[in-house]
DNA sequence: AATGAATGAGACTTCATTCAT
DNA sequence: CATGAATGAAGTCTCATTCAT
């Protein structure tokens, strides 16, 4: 996922005009799609769960899908911000798994609506060369966390007996497919989450003999 | 996931019409449906992946709903055989886990799109009456799973320190999410698949110390 | 075309407001109307192009509609201003021709974009009673043009052997049309461009024998 | 106007199903375009003059710009395959004139209404990539002409004290807007408004002295 | 005078579905 | 069985216009 290089509007939608409305509008939607899917939402329950006629949203942005795109692109900058800090920080491959799945569930609670459509939509999306910045992400990101995982098993710190691309694919899968049951001010915090998960990841749910 | 055999067309469809045309048109919109999401997919993509026009297809099903439904359910029927078959089994706990994952893999295996469909859609197709049988199979899922998680546990072969619906959330979405990635023919097997993801959920991915 | 006094803004419009500040919006907008019609013009791009938004036009103006009632309106009163001193002159009718035509020219120079968009937009604005008041001036014109036609191909200075209807069509036309490629400060001054213009509708363009 | 390479539909539209109901339905809309223009023309009144419902039109056509598209393209087509037959028969340059001229009022009497679309719309289309063909075509006729008067001049058989491009442009005018009041089955054929249009503009309206 | 935000009507377009052939 | 043509509902988007500030 890259700290995309975003569309840069120039046609018509005020970016300059008051950023808080904006956001608030993204919010909303990024919450009502996240709920029933992007297609399968109209504009129309958008304009409705923020209080205003269908039409009005386009004061505000360019279509349906720039809402999508700005939900995403704001997502993804703002997850590198925290991955990049995590993997210039040159800690062991241990400590870098860790501190990256922590940050993920950190970013869960952040951004859950945001998550969830990425996880449902990212895929069809990435055939539209606007939403092209998902597939560069998606390949920044394989090559972080696999990166770890074979320096981790070089180093004896994971194991080496296990297919490293499936072991990325599991990590991967079980941290992010949790913002679709995640509900932000749950029961647990998202770093006590992050601390069962890596505990589960690393040393297994079976009892050691 | 249940084996509600909520199929009978009540409405018109021959059913007369040669099965096997019915499953090949099946087969082909479920491709349709896994690539691109159901709502996404328009009844023509699928008409022309199949090779005729949109409303012939109209001759073969009801709707584009009712062909989703097929699809699904003729998925989760086969799903419940094999799932009963092992919980009725009487095995102990972690082998009981082992037969699911495996015997999930092989479903995956067998309707790669089917999972990947129900996977993507399952969640908001719920609110409607038809698919209502998704949800009773939901919730028999969890009875299967969580009921073998915690009978592990009082029986020591499972942690006791964790949280067990986080565990349970863990194991399930790690078997079912590989439906996004898993292409039959690939390198593994669908049980050599399973051996691996089983060996990182019981025992994790860190060197033993 | 007629000078018709429809201006009389009923509605609210402060006329209060700087009647320069006035002329110079409508300036803009008549050259924006030209350029692309007056249908395909938006409201905002004539703001665009007057530096200011969509809505602060509202404060000059009662609709888009009363804009163009004052371009060509405005436009038309002048015209009949020349146009009725030529007729009033008493002069024969081949000098009246020249001092249309040659008068037309000017107009064109003067009121380019009004002239181009009553070329575009007049047929079916006269549809709408707020624009009546095209097809009275357009009458008016077809009497005074037909009229010295009539008169000088009695008089013997035109021929006699040509349909009257279609010399007057082919007439107003020649001249007309010019506003759809003149640009004022070319290489013609507009009593150059009537001089020849007149040379060739009387004399022809072939060389006499 | 040339002719076209017209756009490829490779998408949907069936061009292969029946091409007269598509000529009949591009009949129906060039009417409406050039009665009311192509902006001010809505689909609905499109279909309801067609007689069927706003929607169905796209079965047939991939969007109202497309139908323009396809209207104007067709009688640019038919227009130089005329005109090139003309150009190619070695003819002198008043006889080229004459039968360019004859040519032109030919096919204003078949396509009355493309030509009057063509006339209302092409300036402004020419800016789409999609329509830059108007803009070859409007070279690749200017050239025809002007060559030809330019021939004349040097053949002296047209005046050579006029402004070449004024000629040019006062000959092709005074042609193609008679589109605007042209009705075919009306009292003169194009062959005898041809006649005599050629006879003003070669000979002038004036009596010889 | 001008802005920023919103309204509401209506435009173009898509698409599941129907049905005579 | 399948096609070709059409329907009708609904969806995205545009735009002239309004109005409080």
């Amino acid at each position: 996922m890259p700290n995309t290089a975003q569309t840069p509007s120039k046609k018509k939608t005020q970016v300059t005009a008051s950023p808080e409305r904006r956001r608030e509008l993204l919010d909303t939607a990024a919450e009502v799609f996240a709920a029933q899917g992007y297609n399968a939402t109209t504009v129309r329950e958008i304009a409705d769960a923020a209080g205003m006629l269908a039409g009005s949203l386009y004061y505000h942005f360019d279509s349906k899908e720039s809402m999508l795109d700005e939900i995403l692109s704001t997502f993804l900058t703002e997850l590198w911000e925290g991955y990049d800090a995590v993997l210039a920080a040159g800690l062991g491959p241990r400590e870098t798994i860790e501190a990256l799945v922590t940050e993920s569930f950190r970013e869960i609670d952040r951004h859950r609506a945001a998550v969830a459509i990425y996880q449902k939509e990212s895929k069809h999306l990435t055939a539209q060369p606007r939403f092209h910045y998902l597939s560069d992400s998606q390949q920044k990101f394989e090559k972080a966390w696999l990166g770890t995982l074979e320096r981790g098993v070089r180093a004896r710190v994971f194991r080496a007996d296990l297919d490293i691309r499936l072991t990325y694919r599991f990590v991967r899968d079980t941290v992010w497919v949790a913002a679709s049951w995640y509900r932000p001010g749950g029961q647990h915090s998202p770093d006590e989450i992050a601390r069962q998960y890596l505990s589960m990841v690393l040393d297994g749910i079976a009892v050691r003999p």
